[in-house]
DNA sequence: GCAAAAATTTGGATCGATCTAATTTTAAAT
DNA sequence: ATTTAAAATTAGATCGATCCAAATTTTTGC
């Protein structure tokens, strides 16, 4: 295992001007970097993270923690963080949850261990607050992002739940459709709920009542998404419009209709929540309320890189504003 | 910040004691054990994973690069290789190169650096053995995954896709299917030309001429896929079933038959490869070449827990079989 | 109760980098 | 040429754990 001394002895110099050299610092001129960077070709030189991050408190790492990799907002999510803190020669951390209490406790520690620069994270359904006090007592940079624990201290980067839903649903009414269902979530009830609420209110805005719609939840997968579509159009059959919690669960809904015969935006009309990439490329397209995960990713990350800067910034939380991306999963209903 | 020396002080032990606490060693009385917990509890202790890794150069990590994270064969993958590393006391850090190989490199230098204890990878297509090097050179244990560079000196685990894609083929030939296409993959070469070869295979067997069949390549997308559907059935009218690349690639094209207004699985039948978790709840049910994803995620990490036990061991590589399974989207042709 | 064996505990060296403050070298100004 | 300022380099302490061999305590056998 060669280390900096090593290096050091090869080139001439001291181990301090090889560990500049390694850090890019501006202090060692031209000449002494190249023949140092000679030596660390011809010694096989592997710098130690490890070694480095004991000394220096400092790990360029960040830990992300999410509750299903397998739902593509995640990954859209992920890669408008890495765009922002790869730069700043920060790594992620990925950390799936898989929506299981134990795992996220588990990683929590694990990252706390590693020393993370900073935590991202969107919690699993009815997570405590106390879960995330060692963050705030080792004075760990920490946003949540897209799901909030009530009162925790901590920055916050997510959307307006209720609003957005609320849109969705009045999108399909202002179409003239009169009868609308929601297709809600098994799996994030609290959200669920939001989003739920939203629905609601587009309806009771326009004088109807809440009650005379269909509302069913399911689990995240196209067949759990295509039978409740298909359950839903068994009870009511004059229901024209669905309102669905997310675009996993809208595209399993569609496949539920054509399923039946239906055509998707044409006999009913769908729509989804989150605007993941593969809804501009679904058949039909899909309209969808876009969250912009990317962007989302990017303030998030932002939010973080500020806090590590200026720790003691009072706390923010923002919830930006989903926005109706019209496609042609909707259409007015057929007379 | 609190160390070892800390507890210790408070315990009334030493740090070496402490130390061993903190791992779990069956050398310390149960007695001494319940004082230290209560210390560390007491002044609020959290491990320094980097310092317990500079001197025992054991990181208890594991690296995963993969090229595409959206694809949920890796987050099956993932899952598995986790079933087998978690007990083990390793935590898996996930790369996603996003089939660029200027990241690839990123990762596994910064892997490296990190010292972690094995590596496990999906090389970007055209990966030169040579950016594996270092970690032959630094003996580090690496597994290959589902892609193998050729003459690398690594164990590898996959399958056998020139077989798969073969009975995928001939599966829709024996159902009587006699004009069928080939949806190609736009983003992993090699692998496709191993799958469209299985293809050839299939129908040169039986006495066909594969140049008769359409083949169109596409990249991993619903609507590029859809796409690809709709110009193969415009260009050659009498075709009645495709073989896909991958099950995205068969999700897209279904979409693409329903588009057209045609059943798919009736009027045109659909073979996907994988089998991700989404093909049994896709409507209709995919077929598809299953290659247990899952179950490959454990083999390969059993793979490299055995070389991180005896780093001597011969190289292996085994190509597993994919297994036809067989659902609702492929049926004899309509007569 | 005592010697021998087994079970626990421990001090000090060590892993490989970074940090600090001091020293040496080079360049600029007189 | 000399002084001064700026640039580049460096020695030695340090981060917080683990390792090792030795020291201590407890248990066992007779």
């Amino acid at each position: 295992m060669t280390t900096l001394k090593d290096v050091a002895l090869i080139a001439g110099v001291s181990r301090a001007t090889v560990s500049l050299v390694c850090r890019g610092s501006p202090l060692v001129a031209d000449k002494t970097r190249k023949k140092v960077e000679a030596a660390m070709q011809e010694a096989g030189y592997v710098y130690n993270r490890n070694a480095a991050n004991l000394r220096s408190s400092q790990t360029n790492t960040v830990g992300l923690i999410i509750p299903d990799i397998s739902n593509p907002v995640y990954a859209e999510l992920l890669s408008g963080l890495e765009e922002v803190l790869d730069p700043l020669g920060k790594v992620v951390f990925v950390a799936d949850t898989n929506e299981l209490f134990e795992r996220q406790s588990h990683f929590l520690q694990r990252l706390l261990e590693m020393r993370v620069d900073g935590l991202i994270i969107s919690t699993v359904s009815g997570t405590p607050t106390s879960v995330l006090e060692p963050y705030r007592r080792e004075n760990i940079p920490l946003v949540q992002v897209l799901r909030m624990i009530d009162g925790a201290p901590f920055d916050y980067a997510g959307i307006n739940n209720r609003l957005g839903a609320r849109q969705a649903a009045d999108h399909l009414l202002q179409l003239g459709h009169r009868q609308i269902a929601f297709l809600g979530s098994l799996i994030s009830p609290s959200v669920n709920r939001e989003r739920y609420m939203g629905f609601c209110d587009a309806i009771e805005r326009r004088g109807f009542s809440p009650a005379s719609m269909p509302m069913i939840t399911c689990r995240h997968t196209y067949g759990a998404a295509a039978q409740a579509a298909k359950t839903i159009l068994a009870d009511s059959r004059e229901t024209t419009g669905l309102v669905c919690f997310n675009d996993i669960i809208a595209f399993g809904a569609t496949l539920g209709l054509y399923e039946l015969g239906l055509s998707p935006g044409y006999d009913v009309s769908v729509v989804g929540f989150d605007d993941v990439e593969a809804a501009c490329n679904w058949r039909p397209p899909l309209t969808t309320m876009s969250i912009g995960a990317r962007q989302l990713g990017k303030y998030a990350a932002t939010l973080l890189a500020q806090r590590m800067e200026q720790p003691d910034l009072p706390v923010r939380t923002q919830f930006s504003e989903a926005k109706l991306q019209v496609r042609e999963s909707s259409f007015p209903p057929r007379k």
